[in-house]
DNA sequence: TAACATAGGCACGAAAAAGTACCTATAGAA
DNA sequence: TTCTATAGGTACTTTTTCGTGCCTATGTTA
């Protein structure tokens, strides 16, 4: 059966969404990182989870898997150019988002963890 | 129990995700809308979706929901300032959404509806 | 009088997404 | 020999999201 997308905004968001990718996303933007590394950032997910999330990341493009052949395994994600260039839209959505808390809860109600890094 | 979000992307996505809000959001930058029009437009929303997904706009301060008292009902939706504010938001999810398609799929085997629209 | 147009509500069931628990492999260190 | 570190796999359950079907209100029109 043949996709077909409603509106180019469907697109990013299958690439993006979900509960865990934009996290994910969000440490792969600062340079190549280890599976474990990852696991530990990205607060709260499961072994499962991770692994689902970036090899769909994989499959879209956006990320390369690099074995090293070695034991214990390391394995390490790197963002692929088109990867990269998801960049400045997450840059986008950070702006709009850190915008739209000041706006929403100006008392500071709801709080985002590493709310002032860049990116 | 007190919402804390991982950055500040997660944010936008709740505002903007799931599986109709990009499509509603994207008939209603084009200006004032009532709810049979958007039913139209959305191509297979059911009225139970609709209204629930124009509910949560509202509640999120993106859109207003304004009532004529007459018979039979009439009811307009627009996008608040803030909401205005998403428009460029969208726009770049847009642009980098057609990309992506083309990096994908170069042979149109992956189609978008309204792909050649602006916004 | 009966049907229509419009916007929406609600109970319930189906489907999709996420979570849990437990399993594998292997070289080296204790 | 047993335990550790690392990355990943799978069956099953729970949670969240979405879809179906049916109900309400009311002035106008046929």
């Amino acid at each position: 059966m043949q996709k077909q997308y409603n509106n180019r905004i469907e697109v990013v968001l299958e690439v993006i969404g979900g509960k865990w990718k934009a996290h994910i996303l969000y440490h792969l933007t600062r340079g190549p990182i280890r599976t474990g590394e990852l696991k530990r950032l990205v607060t709260g997910i499961t072994q499962k989870m991770l692994t689902e999330q970036l090899k769909e990341l994989e499959q879209d493009g956006l990320i390369v898997r690099k074995v090293y052949n070695q034991v214990p395994p390391k394995v390490e994600y790197t963002l692929t150019e088109y990867g990269e260039s998801l960049k400045e839209v997450l840059k986008v959505l950070c702006d709009w988002g850190g915008d739209y808390i000041k706006f929403r809860y100006p008392n500071g109600e709801v709080t985002v963890r590493n709310g002032n890094e860049e990116l």
